[in-house]
DNA sequence: ACCGCCGGGTGCC
DNA sequence: ACCGCCGGGTGCC
């Protein structure tokens, strides 16, 4: 599989090892207004459209200003080695910040070790050396520190003193843990408004969200001096007072009650340190889920849900509401696509990313959309705050706008490299820095010596199921069959062009595990050559179809994000829509597909037709006569008995195949089952109604509910149910479990027992070992770097042999 | 003097 | 720039 650099075009800094460093100077202050103070740090940035001087670099100051240019000769050496990404080249005004015309500037360069010898050629062959850097020392701050240090002759070393990955693990396990000390523990009363009483630690939190919002202070690692601001990272002062963040990372473990902390916090102080000022009325408006469920009835808040492009082009519709709901998909479509989104027009009071760290990827359209949003208090709200790295943390502190954090050269030379290289003091700024903005309990942190949460019990069982004769026989026929195929596929080393086959076969192979009818009219095609256009094009709506719809969990290869409007390759590869139209566009006229490396054209893509319930076709299959199936016998038993034991209890019955679920609900009247249902295909109202009937406790109120695996964000509360039934088992643990914690979290009253039905000797059987993998993965591996591209594809063709008993 | 030396003009890339 | 560099003016001691 041919190799592509898919994910960013900056040189992976990681892995930089430091060359060494050269003095030089900036020529042309005269001409420009910015300006440093000696052991300023000053960025390079070439300018190739420089009508003088092609290899012109330019030299910055912290605020973006420019200072000057580094002198021409010096240029020269310079830019071929930065066009190229060879090195990635620092500096430092060491001193002379004053002069007039020209300053010395102290150059460090970094780069990957393969790349040194190249650079140092370079930079020979324009008459420079570098002086090499002093061993354990692989930050050269202390040599332009102590001044005027020469070129040193000490034995050179390659790699600084690099953290392991353990080492490093266990540094960020501690940099919570004193986060509680602070001034932390103060409490604080929600407004009338807010209408469920806030726990203990949910007031400690709005004391302090609120503490936060109206802070007159200076945000870190910055000083008033006499009469300017400094930098102590960068050594940059400014007469304007640089604004902090009226706001930061509400860390709280999952379960905690960010969300509702958050309602609090808006309702308590909305504007001014004051509350929303609301009327007194009871309002008979439909609110969103949770926001409703914690708002008190008797006042009107303006709640608008925003679903993007049609719904509001005009942003004063936006601008009257009190709460804007929307998603991220919403943020970055209206943003991207149409470059004119009503949500960046309006100025807002405050803006909350919900599951913040899903913001990740820093050349994701939604990290700029989310970036771009304008608002003076900013929040993030993550169960995961440094969930893979430091290099992750960079996206929240940007979208938070700490200066000069917002430029990720600035986070990157005095946060992100002092501590993986482990430079004295790197890991205390982090951490200085995290506990000044961020706030984080864990389910076990105690308040006043109390556990935050007391959750009952919560266990899994597995319940094995065997097949009849008559549907192993099926089963077996299906996997007989797509067994040969994928072999096929595997001599003719065609894995990847067949990706959406392969994914067709396992999922015919679980939907048959589950009841034969699931599997009606997803036949597919193994070839998608010499087919008419339109033939073709429903064949890939098709398989479009069955990638997202086969619970695999499936992200763009391009991003390694979730599905964003997603569209289709003729090679029947599924990407995010701006992705692959940016990848076609920087690799024009010749763009491939960076899965399978077939060719791409724009007019080629298929994008998938608006969401209708994807298995409608189905549908009249189902109303033939109703048949059962193992698993289902084996879930009605279970329900049954249940029923005698505890006539009250409540259960939810998940499935990643609503068509499942349809099959469910005649076995389920037929034994006088009140239930309700919950899938993604319903209207809002309809789910609300639906959740709200369930969670009654009035006698007669449904006691089964059909749950789609995954209906709802994290935020969905199902608390009044103890049991869970889950049909069949998904790809990924993680949704799985989050699924479980729907009902296993605050609010939960009773021991929480979840069922997993599993057919012995199938494709399940041997998903369950996959996930069992994963669960270790995650648990094991403080992941240094997220896996690349062609990493994430070697682990499906292996995922894929082992489902297929290959 | 096809030099040296002087002193004025001048100045990023 | 209280520099360097350029190019014109100039030319024994």
């Amino acid at each position: 599989i041919p190799f592509l650099p898919l994910r960013t075009s900056t040189p992976d800094t990681d892995m930089a090892i430091l060359y060494g460093t050269l003095r030089g100077s900036v020529v042309g202050l005269r001409y420009y207004t910015g300006i440093v103070n000696n052991n300023e740090m000053v960025a390079l940035q070439r300018e190739p459209n420089n009508p003088y001087d092609k290899n012109a670099v330019k030299v910055n100051n912290v605020n973006g200003d420019q200072v000057g240019h580094i002198k021409k000769e010096l240029a020269a050496a310079l830019a071929g080695i930065m066009d190229n990404k060879l090195a990635v080249v620092e500096g430092v005004v060491p001193y002379g910040a004053k002069n007039a015309f020209t300053m010395p500037v102290q150059m460090s360069f970094w780069g990957r070790e393969e790349n040194k010898e190249i650079v140092l050629d370079q930079l020979k062959r324009h008459g420079f050396k570098l002086a090499l850097p002093l061993k354990g020392n692989s930050l050269p701050v202390s040599l332009w520190i102590s001044g005027r240090a020469g070129p040193s002759y000490s034995a050179p070393v390659h790699a600084a003193v690099q953290l392991t990955t353990n080492q490093l693990k266990s540094e960020f396990d501690k940099l919570f843990e004193d986060l509680k000390e602070d001034d932390k523990t103060c409490e604080m009363e929600g407004a009338e408004a807010v209408g469920t009483p806030l726990l203990p630690h949910q007031k400690q939190a709005l004391a302090w969200m609120v503490s936060r919002e109206n802070s007159n202070d200076l945000p870190p690692f910055w000083e008033k001096r006499s009469n300017f601001y400094y930098n102590i990272l960068t050594n940059f002062a400014e007469k304007q007072r640089p604004e902090n963040v009226l706001g930061g990372i509400l860390a709280d473990d999952m379960g905690l009650g960010k969300t509702l902390t958050t309602i609090a916090l808006i309702l308590t102080n909305f504007q001014d340190g004051k509350p929303l000022p609301v009327e007194k009325i009871t309002s008979d408006k439909f609110y969103e889920d949770q926001f409703e469920q914690h708002i008190h009835q008797d006042f009107h808040v303006n709640i608008y849900v925003h679903y993007g492009s049609d719904r509001s082009k005009d942003p004063s519709v936006l601008s009257e509401q009190d709460i804007v709901l929307t998603t991220y998909n919403t943020l970055a479509t209206d943003y991207g696509i149409r470059g004119d989104s009503p949500l960046h027009k309006v100025k807002w009071l405050r803006i909350v990313l919900d599951e913040g760290h899903t913001i990740r990827n820093p050349n994701a359209q939604q990290t700029k959309a989310a970036l771009n949003l304008e608002a003076h208090r900013r929040w993030v709200l993550t169960g995961t705050p440094i969930q893979n790295s430091v290099k992750d943390l960079w996206s929240l502190i940007s979208f938070l706008k700490l200066k000069p954090f917002t430029d990720r050269e600035w986070w990157h030379r005095t946060i992100q490299r002092p501590v993986t290289m482990g430079a004295p003091g790197g890991l205390g700024r982090l951490q200085s820095l995290i506990r000044s903005i961020t706030l984080r309990r864990t389910k076990t942190t105690k308040v006043k010596g109390k556990p935050i949460l007391e959750l009952p019990e919560r266990r899994v069982l597995i319940q094995y199921v065997t097949l009849t004769e008559e549907e192993r026989q099926i089963y077996q026929s299906v996997k007989k069959e797509g067994k040969a195929a994928i072999s096929g596929f595997f001599s003719e080393g065609t894995v990847l062009t067949h990706y959406a086959d392969i994914l067709g076969v396992l999922l015919r192979l679980r939907q048959l595990c589950c009841h034969p009818r699931l599997c009606i009219n997803t036949s597919s095609s193994f070839s998608a050559d010499n087919k008419i256009p339109e033939e073709l094009h429903e064949t890939l709506v098709r398989k479009m179809k069955l990638v997202l719809s086969s619970g695999s969990d499936e992200e763009c290869a391009v991003c390694l994000e979730s599905l964003t409007l997603p569209v289709i390759t003729q090679c029947a590869h599924v990407f995010c829509k701006p992705c692959i139209f940016e990848v076609i566009r920087r690799e024009q006229p010749n763009a491939k597909c960076p899965f399978c490396r077939n060719e791409l054209r724009v007019e080629h893509l298929v994008e998938c037709p608006l969401e209708e319930e994807i298995d409608s076709s189905n549908r009249k299959k189902l109303d033939q006569e109703w048949i059962s199936s193992s698993k289902i016998n084996a879930l009605m038993h279970a329900l049954i008995e249940l029923r005698r034991d505890n006539p009250t209890a409540k259960c939810l019955v998940v499935s990643q195949f609503t068509t499942f679920l349809s099959l469910m609900e005649n076995p389920l009247k037929e034994s006088g089952f009140a239930f309700t249902r919950l899938d993604g295909s319903m209207a809002q109202k309809k789910r609300v109604e639906a959740i709200r009937c369930f969670q009654s406790s009035q006698a007669g109120s449904p006691t089964v509910m059909l749950l789609s695996l995954k209906a709802g964000g994290v935020g969905l509360n199902l608390t009044a149910a103890s049991r869970v039934f889950l049909m069949d088992p998904a790809w990924n643990p993680a949704a799985e479990d989050q699924c479980f914690d729907r009902c296993h979290r605050l609010g939960q009253k009773h021991n929480v027992v979840i069922t997993k039905f599993i057919v012995k000797n199938s494709v399940e059987e041997n998903m369950l070992k996959i996930q069992n993998k994963k669960r270790e993965l995650a648990a094991g591996a403080f992941a240094t770097k997220k896996p690349s591209a062609t990493e994430v594809k070697q682990t499906k063709i292996n995922e894929i042999k082992a489902l297929i008993d290959l």
